[in-house]
DNA sequence: AGCAATAATTGGAATTATTCTAATTCGAAG
DNA sequence: CTTCGAATTAGAATAATTCCAATTATTGCT
């Protein structure tokens, strides 16, 4: 069984044909390895250059066909700060994302142990959140 | 003097020549005037058709450079969802936002008494937060 | 294997929130 | 009243994303 925790990220050809209900064609493929790869939360733009690179055919179109498939069975997380355009995560554990103004670059932030948003947040009786995201931005001390 | 967190919003008339640093030309006090009329975080457009109703030859460039003004003041609140357009609150506390999926409605939402986000996050150390945005989904409960 | 049905991919056009541009108008200061 | 920098304006441009209609791939039979 291929874990896809592990720490040197699956080449497409090591991936199933279906993962989490989702069947994974070449392109699918393709662009899951690629968001796999590297944490640094690239756009769908980057996302479509680095496919590029072994699949010189696949198209901006599908790119985001692939990520949406991806994001809605829920095996990669879209990042948004501010209007910019989105990003993709492939790390599934509760966390939040920091943007260093000065590089732009994006870190994931975990919560300290066994903290719980909603039991800091004044929420009106019985609210169900379907959906959170917690975007910050700032810089990292330099000294 | 003029309190701006009255409990009835000021007519643009009310609003003085100047806020926060920010000179308020006639259109500034316009668009100022109906983000602060209500709290339901209306897009740039619905400040737009808000705003002609008391003054039918403003742009909407105008408004998106008002709103942008107002932001960059510190005296308005852009607030983003996912991809969306960006909402604007007058809503100068600190609060996040939390998006009913039923109806679309957008509420602020408090922390509670002493909680600081930052305190329940692995951040690097030394980081400086400059903007922080929170922002979730999901229903109320209906029972 | 062959075939039909279904789903995915593709290139290009369309959409849309927002920004830009260049011309006009405003308004504070003298 | 004139000057001059700032603000407003209409309309064009931009750019991320979505849509569309045609093609291609895959699946599930027979
Ligand atoms: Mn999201
Ligand atoms: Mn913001
Ligand atoms: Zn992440
Ligand atoms: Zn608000």
């Amino acid at each position: 069984m291929i874990s896809l925790e592990a720490n040197s990220s699956p080449t497409p050809e090591e991936l199933p044909p279906e993962i989490g209900g989702l069947r994974m064609t070449k392109q699918r493929r393709e662009v899951f390895s690629v968001v796999l790869a590297e944490r640094d939360h690239p756009t769908a733009n980057d996302v479509f250059s680095r496919s590029q690179k072994r699949m010189p055919t696949i198209s901006l179109a599908t790119v985001y066909n692939c990520l949406e498939a991806l994001v809605s069975h829920g095996l990669v997380r879209q990042v948004n700060f501010e209007r910019e355009p989105s990003r993709y995560c492939p790390n599934l554990s509760d966390h939040c994302h920091f943007q260093d103004e000065k590089t732009g670059t994006i870190h994931d932030v975990v919560f300290k142990e066994g903290v719980n948003l909603a039991d800091f947040l004044e929420l009106p009786q019985g609210t169900e959140i379907s959906h959170l995201e917690i975007s910050l931005k700032g810089r990292i001390g330099s000294h």
